[in-house]
DNA sequence: TTTTGAGTTGTTCGA
DNA sequence: GTCGAACAACTCAAA
């Protein structure tokens, strides 16, 4: 096929244009560029994205088209299967080149191998490259040529290798678009906003969109990064980086959040370690997605295969309970609230909620993953899958069965002064910092004081902890070697 | 092949 | 109040 001069640059969960290998590339070896974004949530299998994911990538490609505009270029919308779509908009514009990023989950890894043959086939030219992670899967293995299923000598063998990373990619400085206006779609078009308007505390939250991601990243390396190793601990404080939602989506890139965070070390050297803890949060996401390419099955499927045979107890009264933030927990019951209003939960706040939904609950893993699947902004499959078999214990490097998070430990050691919980649980806030994390043990006259009747204005709990962590040991020693 | 050291994020108990 | 040990072995990764 003669060269047209005119390139597709297929966009998915990259939506951005500094460092976009696809992009540059399709700016390098064309005149002309077509912006394609295809919407296809079926492709992504039983994991098609949540409602607050869809707010998230309505606004980011809202952003996306507007810098696209002001570089001479727009975004093409379509509705339709993947590579139907990509031979179509081919076929409309002569366009004879398709770059793409890649994208690591097992549905979509399986689909993007068909395409690029086909595409082949079609006579099509054809590249895919690495925007999302800092190491692709496949090329870190042990001594032994196999997987890593241990954090340490994971984040060990990438660190060897992080100096020989390529500098993130400078932003295109045109990207013209074809003169022939392409048919796309109206982003409304798509749908991905909710009908019923939930979404007020969401935009209060976010600012979806590259130049979003590039302001929290600045932002955040020039202050709270240098006080990282503590600060990411306490959710009463902006401590951490809130970079997820912006990394799921590709607005930034985790070799833009090294190069950050390598700055912010040269300019004030006594943050380093702060920096590196930062940095290995990064090692974390690389980790999952290294997970999730050498064990596919795990996003439904305990890697421990003898959790199989674990003794979960499905109750959906309780999984209600959990979801509306009425466990009579305070500190869970604060983070299910967060999450409900703004699409996010502080990481501390995430791990105690699941342990108690995992473990004093019991209730299955997957149900708690489904849950944060539809809410989170920044729900990713690698991320979501790890961080849920990860509590309950069954996934890789997991913690130890029995490590059950106490909640009012957990609020006094990461909530000092509950400014956390007031802020989330206003029934309580007239409580003192003595009982408003543990209402169940107030005196009566205290109770009274603060306008808190349990059971009417804020449940009691839904279950005993003591006896339902001693339920929890007794449980995973039954399915002990 | 065998050995060895080590493993994100905790809680509870008893001194 | 603070502190160290116990909690349960097991598996991983490298020497």
């Amino acid at each position: 096929m003669n060269d047209t001069g005119t390139a597709i640059a297929w966009f998915r969960r990259d939506l951005r244009l500094t460092d976009n290998p696809a992009l540059s590339a399709a700016c390098e070896h064309a005149r002309n560029v077509i912006a394609l974004y295809v919407h296809a949530p079926e492709e992504d299998g039983e994991w098609a994205p949540g409602g607050a994911s869809r707010w998230w990538l309505h606004h980011s490609l809202a952003r996306l088209d507007e810098s696209l505009r002001v570089r001479g270029g727009r975004l093409t919308i379509r509705r339709g299967t993947s590579l139907e779509t990509l031979l179509a908009v081919a076929r409309e514009t002569g366009a004879t080149r398709v770059y793409w990023n890649r994208l690591y989950d097992p549905a979509r890894v399986a689909h993007d191998t068909q395409v690029k043959a086909a595409l082949r086939e079609a006579g099509l030219h054809c590249e895919s490259f690495n925007a999302a992670l800092l190491h692709e899967p496949w090329e870190v293995r042990t001594g032994q040529g196999v997987p890593y299923r241990v954090f340490t000598p994971f984040w060990k063998a990438c660190a060897a290798r992080l100096d020989a990373l390529p500098r993130p990619l400078p932003t295109p400085d045109r990207i013209a678009a074809p003169p022939a206006i392409v048919a796309s779609l109206a982003l409304d078009e798509l749908e991905l906003r909710p009908r019923i308007r939930w979404d007020a505390g969401l935009h209060e939250a976010w600012m979806p969109g590259e130049a979003g991601a590039l302001a929290q990243l600045e932002s955040f390396a020039s202050g709270a990064m240098a006080r990282y190793s503590d600060g990411r601990n306490r959710p009463d404080l902006p401590e951490t980086s809130r970079l997820s939602p912006y990394l799921h989506f590709g607005e930034v890139g985790p070799r833009q959040c090294l190069a950050a965070a390598r700055n912010a070390v040269a300019e004030r050297p006594s943050s380093r370690g702060s920096a590196d803890s930062f940095v290995r949060e990064l090692g974390w996401r690389e980790f999952a997605h290294h997970l999730l390419h050498h064990f596919p099955q795990t996003p439904t499927a305990p890697l421990d295969t003898r959790f199989d045979a674990f003794p979960w107890d499905p109750n959906d009264a309780w999984l209600e309970a959990w979801q509306r933030g009425r466990t009579g927990y305070p500190i869970v019951d604060a983070g299910m609230r967060e999450l409900w209003h703004t699409g996010w939960m502080h990481n501390r706040v995430r791990m105690i909620a699941a342990s108690l939904f995992t473990k004093n609950l019991r209730q299955p893993w997957l149900k708690g993953a489904q849950w944060f699947w539809d809410t989170l902004v920044d729900a990713d499959l690698a991320n979501n899958t790890l961080g849920w078999q990860w509590t309950a214990g069954c996934g890789a490097d997991a913690a130890p069965f029995f490590r059950i998070f106490n909640p009012v430990l957990q609020t006094e050691r990461f909530d000092p002064e509950r400014v956390y919980l007031r802020r989330w649980l206003p029934e309580l806030a007239r409580l003192p910092d003595k009982w408003i994390h543990c209402p169940w043990d107030a005196p009566a006259a205290v109770l009274a004081e603060a306008g808190v009747e349990l059971g009417r204005t804020y449940p009691r709990p839904i279950i005993d902890f003591r006896a339902s962590r001693e339920a929890a040991l007794a449980a995973y020693g039954s399915i002990k070697r």
